[in-house]
DNA sequence: GAGGTATATCGTAATATTACAATATAAAAC
DNA sequence: GTTTTATATTGTAATATTACGATATACCTC
């Protein structure tokens, strides 16, 4: 076992989580409040802004990069890396569908 | 290792990738969208309806109950859960808050 | 209280994640 | 072309996750 049975569930569900796991981890979201920010980025400065090693924060670029929520692109000696409009488009839309599922408290609970 | 280092980073950006990590799973998703649906849940509906045993469904809400997502009151001889208010309105805040750090596209990549 | 039903926990196997040192690659500067 | 600088990749150890069978718990019904 150990592998998650994606064929008994939905595209839209699997998309959503692997979107929600792509962002669940500090360094990820820190990563990407930085380049929310700031409106660009290169690795570099995270390196020496987060506590990671370099190969980590490398690392946790490429799994952004993996599930298309960021972009890079070789600017000289370095990477600039910045969000993909369309995916983070996508990721409100499906996640702010599945956020307005809720209907308000229920008398249940 | 195989330890995220959580006191590197603000307990915003921890807390917002225990909630993210607690739902980045399509059983998780699925099993909240019931909830979300329904308006309550019982477990032993999910066990007939998603493809996975009782045991693995049992851990999966353990997992979205330990983040505080939902909350679970003993009824008779089965367990109603349902969505935490308070819990879910923070969620809401809190991504709400990270998802409109973006700015729009950028010039740069 | 014996039997049935619903959920939780335990034990375990397969796989994934996190982190880092070491090394590789690739472009700029000299 | 060698050196420097920036990032990626590889290898590896520690830990976490996913899934399920087996078993435990707890509550209802008779």
């Amino acid at each position: 076992m150990g592998l998650t049975k994606t064929e008994i569930f939905t595209d839209k569900q699997n998309q959503l989580a692997t979107f929600l796991k792509a962002m669940a981890h500090p360094a990820r979201i820190a990563i990407l409040q930085r380049i929310l920010i700031s409106n660009t980025c290169i690795c570099g400065d995270l390196v020496g802004e987060l506590g990671l090693a370099q190969a980590t924060i490398s690392q946790h670029l490429k799994e952004l990069k993996n599930a298309g929520i960021i972009q890079g692109t070789i600017e000289g000696v370095s990477v600039c890396y910045c969000i993909n409009p369309k995916t983070w488009k996508l990721l409100e839309t499906q996640l702010g569908a599945f956020l307005a599922e809720y209907k308000g408290e229920t008398a249940c609970c």
